[in-house]
RNA sequence: GCCGAGGUGACAGAGUGGCUAAUGUGACCGCCUGCAGAGCGGUUUUCCGGGAGUUCGAAUCUUCCCCUCGGCACCA
C-alpha cells in the first residue's frame, strides 16, 4: 500500500516519496504569540501531530519543525496597546500556547525554533538575497524580494495570476511603500524609533514575516523539505514568499516536495473573527469540554475539509469518543475475569482486519474519519464477542495493544489532562469508593433497592459511575 | 474580478463505475437489568442539488445550470 499524499503546490493526489529514504524533514508554521492561542491553532497543530504521528507509525524518520513567531508587527503593537514589554508578551504567550498544546496531546516538535533567537542568521539570508541580486534595498532602508526576477514563478503555490492577486488586494495597497513592485514582500522593515528592533547593514529593524520560516527550516532542517505544512490562510502570500525566497537562497528546487494545507474552523457557520465576536480561545473552550473530546473533534474530520465548530457538534464528538472509551473499559473488566488459556473467539483475525483497514484509510490522504469509523465497527464487534463468547486473555490483551497502538497515532484516547476543573473534582480515592459499593451491594443482597440506587446517585455525582453487571459491579471515573 | 472548497438519510459526515451508500449522533422498539447504565439487535434509511450525455450499468466520468461557503498580501 502506498500513502498518498494532497500536495497544494500540483493541486493532485500524490505518492508519497520522500526526497532521502525513510527521513523526512516536516515544517509547520507556528503561531505568533501576541495573544491566547485560538481553536483554529487547536485544529491546525492536531492535525498536523496526527500526520506526523502516522509518518512516524509508518516506519518514517520525522525530524518536526514549528515556529514560534515571537516577535512582529502584531506582538510590537500589542504590546504598545497594554503598555507591556513585548519580549514579555511573547514570552507569555508562548508559554501558553506550549501549555494549550501540552493539554491537546500535541507532541512537541524536535526543534521550536524563535524568530528572536535567529536575528543574524536572518540578517545573513537577507544579505545573500541582496548580492545574488533578487533583493534590493530601498532609500529608506526597508529590503524587499524584487518578484519581477521571478518571473513565471508568481503564483506557484496560490494558482494565481499576477493580474490577479493585484486586482484582488487593489484597495488595500499601502500607497506609502515604497516597494519597485506591488507584490514584492519585504524582508527587512525599519523600525520607527523606540521599536523592538535589531541593527543590520540597513538600519535598525526587524526582519519581514516570510523570511524566518526559509532561515530555521534550513537550520533545523535541510535546505529542501519534504512537508510544508500550514493553515490554508497561509498559502498566499507567506508559503508562496517562503519559496521564492528559500529557492533563491539555495538554488534549490523544490524548497518542499509536499506542501499540505489544513482547512478552516468555522463557528456556527461563520468564519471565526474578532469583530464578529465568535472567537474562541482554546483556554475558554477548555473549560466547558475535556481536552480529549476537542481533539476527537477535530481528528474525527478531514484535516482539509472545513469544520464547524458549535456546542453540540462537540457534544456529539464527546458522546462518540465516550462509546470507544466504554468499549475499552469492557475490555479491561473483561480481562479481569478471562480464562488464561482461553480461545481468541476470533479477536485476532478481526483486530489484524482492522489496522489493515485503519491503514488504508489513513494511507488516503490520512482519512482519520474513515479510520475513526473503522474503529467503531470493531468496538462493535468486540462488544458482542464480549457478551456471547468468552475469549481468553491474551486477545483481549492484543485488543487492548491495539487502542494503544491506535492511540499512539491518533492521540485519542489520552486521559484527561484537561483544565478543566469540573474533571479532577472527584475526591474519594479508590477505598472510598470500594467501601461504598460494598454497602450498596449489601443493600441489593437485602432488595434494598432505594438505599442502594441513593447511594449509585451520589457516586454519579462525584464522576463515579456504577454499573451492575453479571460478574458484579463494575466503577468508573467520568464526567 | 481571480482562485478554491462543497452540495449524500432527522443532523453530522465517509465513499467505490455495478451486491437498495461507511460511521457517529438523535429518536423509537426489542434483548439484558430489581431499576438504571453499558452493551447488543432492529427501525428511522433506497438519502446521493438539477438537466443532458458517456456506459449493459453512475452518487461516483464529461458537460451545462442552480445554490452555499471560504481565500485574495493581519491570519492556523
Amino acid at each position: 500500500m502506498v500513502l498518498k499524499v494532497y500536495n497544494t503546490l500540483t493541486r493532485e493526489m500524490e505518492d508519497f516519496v520522500p526526497l532521502q529514504g525513510k527521513k523526512i524533514n516536516m515544517y509547520v508554521c507556528g503561531p505568533t504569540v501576541y495573544d491566547h492561542c485560538h481553536l483554529g491553532h487547536a485544529r491546525s497543530y492536531i492535525s498536523f501531530d496526527v500526520i506526523r504521528r502516522y509518518l512516524i507509525y509508518r516506519g518514517y524518520n520525522v525530524n518536526y519543525i514549528s515556529n514560534i513567531t515571537d516577535v512582529d508587527d502584531k506582538v510590537i503593537y500589542r504590546a504598545k496597546e497594554i503598555g507591556e514589554d513585548p519580549f514579555a508578551l511573547s514570552a507569555k504567550f508562548t508559554g501558553s500556547f506550549i501549555e494549550d498544546m501540552d493539554t491537546l496531546s500535541v507532541l512537541p516538535p524536535d526543534s521550536r525554533p524563535k524568530v528572536t533567537e535567529h536575528i543574524p542568521q536572518i540578517i545573513e539570508a537577507v544579505e545573500s538575497l541582496i548580492q545574488n541580486g533578487t533583493a534590493y534595498v530601498t532609500h529608506k532602508g526597508n529590503v524587499y524580494y524584487d518578484l519581477t526576477r521571478s518571473g513565471e514563478k508568481i503564483g506557484v503555490l496560490s494558482h494565481q495570476t499576477p493580474e490577479g492577486l493585484l486586482e484582488g488586494s487593489g484597495s488595500r495597497v499601502d500607497v506609502e511603500n515604497d516597494k519597485r513592485y506591488q507584490l514584492d514582500f519585504a524582508l527587512w522593515k525599519v523600525a520607527p524609533e523606540g521599536e523592538a528592533a535589531w541593527d543590520s547593514p540597513w538600519g535598525r529593524g526587524r526582519p519581514g514575516w516570510h523570511i524566518e520560516c526559509t532561515v530555521m527550516s534550513m537550520k533545523y532542517g535541510s535546505q529542501q523539505l519534504d512537508i510544508h505544512g500550514g493553515g490554508m490562510d497561509l498559502i498566499f502570500p507567506h508559503h508562496e514568499a517562503e519559496i521564492h525566497q528559500s529557492e533563491s537562497c539555495t538554488g534549490k528546487h523544490p524548497f518542499s516536495k509536499y506542501w499540505m494545507h489544513n482547512g478552516f474552523l468555522t463557528i456556527d457557520q461563520e468564519k471565526m473573527s474578532k469583530s464578529l465576536g465568535n472567537f474562541f480561545t482554546i483556554k475558554e473552550v477548555l473549560k466547558k469540554f475535556p481536552a480529549g473530546t476537542i481533539r476527537f473533534f477535530i481528528t474525527y474530520t478531514h484535516y482539509r475539509s472545513t469544520v464547524d465548530f458549535n456546542e453540540e457538534a462537540l457534544e456529539e464528538a464527546g458522546r462518540a469518543r465516550r462509546r470507544l472509551l466504554n468499549t475499552i473499559s469492557n475490555v479491561r473488566h473483561e480481562l479481569s475475569e478471562a480464562p488464561e488459556d482461553g480461545n481468541d473467539c476470533g479477536l485476532l483475525d478481526l483486530i489484524e482486519q482492522t489496522r489493515n483497514a485503519f491503514i488504508r484509510a489513513m494511507d488516503d490522504d490520512f482519512n482519520t474519519r474513515e479510520a475513526i469509523g473503522e474503529l467503531f465497527v470493531f468496538s462493535r464487534k468486540v462488544n458482542s464477542i464480549m457478551t456471547d463468547e468468552k475469549p481468553g486473555k491474551t486477545s483481549l490483551e492484543n485488543a487492548l495493544d491495539f487502542y494503544s497502538e491506535i492511540n499512539e497515532v491518533l492521540g485519542i484516547f489520552e486521559d484527561n489532562k484537561s483544565a478543566a476543573p469540573e474533571e479532577n473534582i472527584c475526591e474519594l480515592s479508590e477505598d472510598d469508593i470500594l467501601e461504598m459499593i460494598k454497602i450498596r451491594d449489601k443493600a441489593r443482597d437485602n432488595k434494598d433497592w432505594k438505599k442502594a440506587d441513593a447511594i449509585r446517585d451520589e457516586l454519579r455525582e462525584k464522576g463515579i459511575v456504577l454499573e451492575d453487571g453479571k460478574m458484579g459491579v463494575r466503577w468508573r471515573r467520568e464526567n
